[in-house]
DNA sequence: CTGAAAGCGCTTACAG
DNA sequence: CTGAAAGCGCTTACAG
């Protein structure tokens, strides 16, 4: 690993100073340094692949070109990992890295992650939720440039990037209802999450569009286990037996799908499906392949950090004002869960 | 955000030079400064919550405590996100932080990930791959300190941690033996993976052991499509029907279950399943629960930082001589989707 | 036993 | 138009 150039092998190279080369490489040089030495110096830096030492930028300049992200947990979801994902190459793009700390839930682990990522001088902060939810800021934040993604902050004062849950839920029952579909009934995630009202909330606002008559809400949760019982209980109870089954998730409609075909039922000849995640490993491969809502993961880590970029290249957010809450859309993925029903 | 106290503030404050000031926080006080002024010092810097800037000891020691991942993709997997897990927070525990930058399997952006990360000083490197495979290593890498995650250098000279699939499908096998099965069948990877062909030696090697008849693996896949399909032949043209299946991995066993469903054919009373992988969202909540083969994604984490770590604290290494290739135990996971066989 | 100096690599006023 | 100096915050020889 050979020795890099630094600026002062550059300037030896081009007979200049070290101060020439920093003004010119920094595209100040014009009506500062001659045009024969800037052209010197640029030969120079590139014969040498010259590139500043980033530590020493950083320590002169209190930039590190490094964002700090603390995540609630990376590694369950695994399609949470997209967040991550689209956050990491949006940075990449603009030169930046992004240091990751998980603070497992642990809201102290979750200071102490702020406090040392602060002290590496990162220039902009993302904290990131796996599941939807309200976010409390610690303290620590406060004068720094944030980005809140798959959360939000319940005062308002930080920017934060969030699915379109209800939307997103309004678009599954629409195409349920554009099927042909009059029974349908929604197996919803666990109480504790806000994604499961939300999801309630479309459902029962399409339903109420569509002037059908809006049936309560059949609580599920996100795992197999869950969905299956949940659609054990509403296929073998109700009367008459709903025809559209609208999932908490992906996973949750897995089980669906298993307890309908172990009553000899088929998706979607009997019953049809929809899930929400678009869960990369489920959604695409189930059999049949499920119709799907997917949540923006990607997008609201490039969001989030577009929104830091922007916010460190000078764009100006009146202090004490509320930050923008953005919401991003969950599209419909239509796939073969969903038919018409019999009639 | 207040600005942060300098070794300068602390020898103010305490009365002393920067130099006493540093030599002391860094233990090498003793037999150079005098106990008071050790006192005084201790003392200062504990009321201004005094921490050395990491950047500037970078620059000085060009050391980082940063350790630089590559990995060719961390998103989609979902529990290999653990073997991220395991490094952060082994790293973590010993005063680093983690810089990732995913390759997206472009060989090209993985040089360019090295060099970024060698230019921000890391102090070493994991190369960490989502599914187990041979990795050439990347010429930026020679005379650096690095550790291969799920993956293994060919040539032997990178030392690397790998899971021991032969002995994970083995105990795969052996239970379903050692519950009574004769007629078992391993729907197997793809073959590009080299974890398909080290399990189909596995099964093989268990089943000669047994002195039981050794059937050629069926190809299946990894997706719950691809587990369906092959469920689907092999339980309804096999003759006799076999009574357990080694599946390729837990989401092909998700499809593995949904054929023998829809055939009317109970899990694990007609037939038993076993998966492989352990993966948190689907092994634990199947219907039934996955008895499975936990992959051994953080520990392989941890023990490429342990190494890391090691080295970086002066481990020696005979230079050219071959690195170890550890093999991380892969445990059974009993649970519910093995019984024994109808008689 | 302790302080002043040098230097890691960079950029930005400041003289000339 | 250009170079010498200062300084970001730290540690490590080096004088005294």
């Amino acid at each position: 690993m050979k020795r890099r150039a630094t600026s002062q092998d550059v300037a030896d190279l081009a007979g200049v100073s070290r101060s020439a080369v920093s003004l010119v490489l920094n595209g100040r040089g014009q009506g500062n340094i001659s045009v024969e030495k800037q052209a010197a110096i640029l030969a120079a830096a590139e014969e040498l692949d010259y590139s500043p030492n980033p530590v020493a930028l950083s320590l002169r300049t209190r930039r590190s070109s490094t964002i700090g992200v603390v995540t609630d947990s990376i590694a369950t979801a695994g399609f949470a990992g997209q967040l991550l994902q689209g956050a990491s190459e949006r940075a990449a793009a603009h030169g930046y890295l992004l240091l990751v700390i998980d603070s497992q839930h642990d809201r102290l682990a979750e200071e102490r992650a702020f406090e040392t990522l602060g002290s590496r001088q990162v220039d902009g902060f993302i904290y990131a939720a796996m599941s939807l939810r309200a976010y409390e800021p610690s303290p620590g934040l406060s004068g720094s440039i944030v980005a809140l993604a798959n959360c939000f902050d319940p005062a308002g004062q930080l920017a934060s990037f969030v699915p379109d849950e209800v939307a997103g839920s309004r678009s599954a029952t629409r195409h349920l209802i554009e099927s042909g579909h009059r029974e349908i009934v929604m197996l919803t995630g666990t109480p504790d999450m806000v994604a499961s009202g939300l999801r309630e909330q479309g459902f029962a606002q399409e339903l109420a569009a569509a002037e059908l008559p809006v049936r309560p809400p059949i609580s599920a949760g996100w795992e197999i286990d869950k969905g299956y019982a949940a659609a054990m209980h509403v296929l073998t109870t109700f009367e008459p037996r709903p025809t559209g089954l609208v999932v908490a998730n992906d996973r949750a409609a897995i089980g669906v799908v298993l307890a309908a075909t172990s009553l000899g039922l088929s998706v979607p000849r009997d019953v049809s499906v929809i899930g929400y995640d678009d869960d990369e490993n489920v959604a695409p491969w189930m059999v049949p392949t499920l119709t799907t809502v997917r949540l923006p993961h990607r997008e609201m880590g490039e969001a989030a950090i577009q929104h830091l970029l922007d916010q460190i290249g000078g764009a100006v957010q009146t202090p004490g004002a509320p930050a923008d809450k953005v919401f991003l859309e969950c599209p419909l993925i239509i796939r073969d869960s969903v038919g018409q029903p019999a009639r």
